[in-house]
RNA sequence: UGGGGCGUCGCCAAGCGGUAAGGCACCGGGUUUUGAUCCCGGCAUUCCUAGGUUCGAAUCCUAGCGCCCCAGCCA
């Protein structure tokens, strides 16, 4: 299709399909995530990328995880990364591999680096490999252990691999050139010596190698064709090109850069949010809070929503930071076509129907309103129900559409009523509507004539069902969350407890989401159970100064 | 006064020498049993700046300016 997006990486690909450098249905991509956190809409952008042009151009798209620093690494953050790219929509098949299922080529393509004169293993502390390698202006110096012999390099590498040393006390690096203007060339480490405990590899290895080092060989190893990677790795190309070539191999894919996502309101950084987990700042990685990607999906944002804000987003090189009000409208969107439809109350204001005959009946109501496969749901109706309290002005506003005394209104797929009566409190609260019904005016079957000037929701009092109610705003509310300040930088209005009353088929119902007329978004918490979390308003959404009421 | 990138509407983003797409946001108007959705209309004489080349430049050249990244035995 020519409207859609067409990026600089789409075309280049294209391109090399054309031109043969790729065959028709070869491409080959990669998200190869670090297991060392979870993973965000930052990551999304990349996700969708990689899987989406492999979907594209007709190829393969291989979940590879990064796993050279055992430190850092679990199993914990394995299982959730290929939950959530699941979650997304991709899959990879039996592509599912692991930089540490190379650990062997990787150690036996560095044997041939320092049998070629091409690494070398380094004695210097880390202070001293720090302070020779100059600064951003300076050359550095070479290391006294640069010219050691290949026979006491091998020994020594292998000495290394046995386990033979204490951390720190040698790496090995790439012999390049001490005075490159681009730091990375500056002999960069290849292998450092880490008794760590590996999540996969357990304690076969006390040595391990660094990323510049593995994940172009990886990508060799897989045959991957377009390595796409963020902006920030642009100064490592040379040294991906280097190692190929280097070693024995024929398979050397282009390393291709791109921006990350920046997005308002949000810190994106693996660190910041590691520390709001540690500090307990937030219930956790799946925080509806957080912007991971497991904190939006109990939030209720669906992935089809993200797919559709990354397809809308765009791959460029240019730094970006964008409008929150993009996600929103993409999980409206989303959301708009798919939700099923409910009504509730957040704050209830009593209504009594005072001509209305018997205890009640019930009425029956589409889940959708367009959407007839979606069935219907049955709603009672009875002569005591709740309206949300903002849907009543004592002094209506111009232009007002809800109820006030005197007006009319629609009760949503019921009645229209009049409001005869508005009952107070000695503080002047109000605290009950004394309405009348129009028999004839019911939803489908109406006669009456009438044209109320609104349409509003409602609960039956002695239906509804209680269900206590979380509010998620935004964790953050600074327009550019530094992290410098955390504290300062969280919004403490962030979560908030409240009580809503609900119809009753939205309880019964298994729906993950709906839309609630006059509320918002709600998706049922998998938590906590009968439990909603509020997730995007329709209205009152991030408004300084709250729900309108009436303006 | 090192190297690598990037500068097109408030935010994203097309454009690749032929006279500024699109989306979000915003502002008008219409439909509407969700003030939602939907529909229609408006929204850059101008592309960081200044010169130059050209019949013609956002696109080419030159010189500036601004922003981002790099000195982990992290990825």
């Amino acid at each position: 299709m020519s409207t859609e997006p067409r990026d600089f990486i789409r075309q280049r690909i294209a391109r090399d399909i054309e031109q043969g450098i790729v065959p028709p249905g070869g491409v080959v991509t990669r998200f190869p995530p670090e297991p060392n956190g979870y993973l965000h809409i930052g990551h999304a952008k990349s996700i969708c990328l990689n899987f989406g042009v492999a979907e594209e151009f007709g190829g393969v798209t291989y979940l590879r995880f990064d796993d050279t620093n055992p430190l850092k690494e679990s199993e914990e953050y394995t299982e959730a990364i290929k939950r959530d790219v699941a979650w997304l929509g991709y899959s990879w098949g039996d592509r599912l591999t692991y930089a540490s299922d190379y650990f062997e080529q990787l150690y036996a393509f560095a044997e041939d680096l320092i049998r070629d004169g091409k690494a070398y293993v380094d004695s210097q502390s880390n202070e001293e490999i720090r302070a020779s390698r100059g600064t951003l202006t300076e050359p550095g110096r070479n290391s006294p252990y640069r010219d050691r012999t290949v026979e006491e390099n091998l020994d020594l590498f292998r000495r290394m691999r046995a386990g033979e040393f204490a951390d720190g006390e040698h790496v090995l690096r790439a012999k390049i050139d001490m005075a490159s203007p681009n730091i990375n060339m500056r002999d960069p480490v290849l292998y450092r010596i880490r008794h760590a405990h590996h999540h996969r590899t357990g304690d076969t290895w006390c040595i391990y190698p660094m990323y510049d080092y593995t994940h172009c060989i990886c990508d060799a190893l897989e045959g991957v064709t377009h390595s796409l990677c963020t902006l920030e790795f642009e100064d490592h190309r040379p040294l991906y090109d280097w190692v190929l070539d280097n070693i024995n191999t024929n398979v050397h894919p282009p390393q291709i850069e791109f921006s990350r996502l920046g997005l308002e309101y949000t810190v994106m950084s693996k660190r910041l949010l590691n520390r709001l987990v540690e500090e307990k700042l937030v219930e956790g990685w799946d925080d509806p809070r957080m912007p991971t990607l497991a904190g939006l999906r109990r939030r209720g944002v669906t992935p089809g929503a993200i797919r559709d804000f990354c397809r809308r987003v765009g791959v460029t090189k240019q730094e970006n930071l964008v409008e929150m009000s993009l996600l929103e409208f993409c999980i409206r969107q989303d959301l708009e076509d798919h939700a099923p439809r409910g009504m509730a109350v957040l704050d209830p204001l009593p209504v009594t129907i005072t001509n209305y005959p018997g205890d009640g009946e019930t009425l029956e109501a589409p889940w959708h309103p367009q959407r007839a496969d979606l069935g219907t749901r049955t709603i009672p109706f009875g002569p005591r129900l709740y309206i949300e309290r903002d849907d009543f002005a004592l002094e209506p506003p111009p232009k007002y559409k809800r109820l006030s005394p005197g007006a009319m209104v629609r009760l949503r797929y019921a009645y229209i009523i009049r409001c005869d009566e508005v009952v107070r409190d000695a503080n002047g609260r109000v605290t009950e509507l004394r309405c009348s019904y129009v028999p004839e005016s019911k939803s489908g079957a109406d006669t009456s004539g009438l044209k109320p000037n609104g349409v509003i929701h409602w609960v039956s009092a002695a239906h509804g069902v209680p269900s206590r109610v979380r509010i998620y705003d935004r964790l953050f509310r600074v327009p550019n969350p530094s992290g410098a300040t955390l504290a300062e930088d969280l919004n403490p209005d962030s979560l908030r407890e409240t009580q809503a009353i609900v119809e009753p088929a939205i309880v019964a119902s298994d729906a993950e989401r709906f839309q609630f007329e006059r509320v918002g978004y709600f998706c049922k918490d998998s938590v906590l159970p009968g439990v909603f979390n509020r997730t995007v308003t329709l209205r009152d959404s991030y408004k300084p100064g709250g729900p309108q009421g009436g303006g």
